[in-house]
DNA sequence: CTGAAAGCGCTTACAG
DNA sequence: CTGAAAGCGCTTACAG
């Protein structure tokens, strides 16, 4: 089951001997440091891969204050499995292989929202990790800020912006996504468009309301504050919002911007439940190009956003700022595309 | 930016001193040892809350041999992001939730299959986690205990069967989810039935495969080998495989049992792509009951296995097998149970 | 170019 | 009940 004492760890110590150098001498062969002839250097290396060296990483960074690991940091509602949205599960995976491919590790690290400023600071003073990527973090910018400064160790906030100037963050441009979404709506003809996910407070949310009140304007179309819906991001708010949106609405909207795909996943669950059909009563649009839209009832226009190369990047920003010559810039914007399916109608 | 310096860590050795005490009785009394008077440890754990102290997990683990760090290991192909299966997603969510509320991190690991024995090998000796969880290894039986044995740390392997008796495992009545779904296309009059997701050597799909046969058999259905498919159970294997099929065989069948969802759902592409419908033409059942089957062109049915209950148990056990104190059976084997939609016809 | 010593932050025997 | 010492596996000045 557990042989833990069948075989003894190697240590830099039986490479040395092996070797017939000093412990130092070693250390200082295996790291290439300057002032190590090279014939001493060779016999180390040897010495090392006959015994099947592996430095111990804690030991290491015990000493050298870098442990080569990185905490990916989601934070969500208090219940079991909170991370629903495969946009975000691409960012995770992403992340991970890049650090995997550079000899670092990725630890997950999942919090509830209502104690997120405890468990950030607590995460970083443990010195459990030598960075921080917040990947789903709806802390309020000030508070978020706050909490940022008083951790000393290196982190990147994904996926939100109008973060101050001193926070590494790398998002996507939400109120192009929000107008682009719009504007598509719009040029299928669309003038009675609702808006469900109001998150006041959030980022992606505030942002991507921005670009559709944009689109709006820009189509000379008054806006109508009944077509803008609250949801949380989540798969249900879609199914609750959509309800509200019929009930409350004195015109009945023609087309639909859900501010995620998992809302507009709800939407259409709850269409479908009020008997009407997509998109021949209600069009539909999402964000985000979650896997497996095209075999949805009604396969999902979206905007989508481009998670697998934002992980990519922010992994590389970490690691750079841990190694200290990160290059990017302080803050990234990426920008998506609209992904045409059929759940818009032209009208 | 990276306000490394700003800010002192506090160690035990700052705790001792506000104590006025020496920092192997402060150790004492924060661990809870006996042979403390009443009065220093909460002297000692005064001095520790007013400081802020927090443990280095890493000096911690140098000296106990336990950093509380699990590693989740998913092996796959050897591309940018190779666990696509929501299944293993949940189990990941899980198994990290459930760590977390224990006090324990944890880790992912992605590595390609092809190079699973020296990557495996290699993260147990490095030391850097106290146990591995291996969530999506394909290696054969042989080859994996032949791993298992070289390393040193505790080890569960998720979702296989057939394991040896020294290695723990929690996995599905893969035999049973086949023979279940298989069992319900009977059921509903189909005789013609083909399994997508023929693996050889892989548990998971020579279980189902046997499900199937057995099933067959107990209906007095003759087994037809050209309604057995090869699949990767990986998503496209289905799409490919679909065609291979109805290409193959001489008699269209009338039902399909997949290996798994995303199997079906390639199958769903194919047999839309060849103009066929479900469940009109062909009827489809999965494995897994990944989210949202319910809003699938057709609502999709499939047997479902309780994948976040199996990462709580994965959990559960390492840290038990970590701390030496595991009751759980070195085999646990979950069922599942069939979750009816409308993508089977009776006929 | 090499090695002995100190130290990273902790815990564990062991004296007292 | 408390504290000084040794040690976990490493690296980094610093003598030589």
């Amino acid at each position: 089951m557990c042989n833990r004492e069948l075989e003894q760890l190697v240590t830099i110590k039986e490479v040395a001997k092996l070797a017939g150098v000093a412990v130092s001498t070693a250390s200082n062969a295996l790291n290439g440091k300057y002032g190590v002839k090279a014939s001493t250097q060779k016999k180390v290396q040897e010495a090392a891969k006959k015994l099947n060296y592996i430095p111990n990483p804690y030991a290491q960074g015990l000493v050298k204050h870098n442990n080569r690991i990185i905490s990916m940091v989601l934070s969500g509602p208090n219940s079991m499995n909170f991370i629903t949205n495969p946009a975000f599960e691409e960012i995770i995976k992403s992340v991970t292989r890049t650090l995997n491919r550079h000899g670092y590790q990725a630890m997950l690290n999942m919090i509830s929202s209502d104690e997120e400023e405890e468990a950030i600071v607590k995460l970083a003073q443990s010195q459990i990790s030598n960075a921080l990527i917040l990947i789903t973090t709806r802390t309020p910018d000030d508070i978020l800020e706050r909490i940022l400064e008083k951790i000393s160790i290196p982190s990147v906030v994904l996926i939100r912006n109008a973060l101050n100037k001193d926070i590494a963050s790398i998002s996507l441009d939400n109120k192009d996504c929000g107008y682009k979404a719009t504007k598509y709506l719009i040029e299928n003809g669309h003038r009675r468009i609702a808006f469900i996910g109001e998150l006041p407070g959030v980022s992606i949310a505030e942002e991507r309301l921005a670009g559709y009140r944009q689109a709006l304007v820009e189509a000379n179309i008054e806006f109508d504050p009944s077509y803008v819906i609250p949801a949380d991001y989540y798969q249900e708010s879609g199914l609750i919002g959509v309800r509200q949106l019929l009930r409350q609405c004195s015109h009945k909207p023609t087309a639909i911007f859900a501010g995620n795909d998992i809302v507009a996943l709800g939407v259409m669950e709850g269409i479908v439940q009020e008997g009407l059909s997509i998109p021949d009563d209600i069009s539909l649009i999402g964000h985000d190009n979650i896997p497996n839209l095209h075999l949805l009832k009604v396969s999902l226009t979206t905007i989508a956003s481009p998670y697998v190369e934002l992980g990519r990047l922010a992994a590389h920003k970490v690691m750079g700022m841990i190694e200290g010559n990160d290059q990017t810039p302080i803050h990234t914007v990426m920008q998506s595309e609209i992904r045409v399916r059929s759940s818009v109608k032209s009208i």
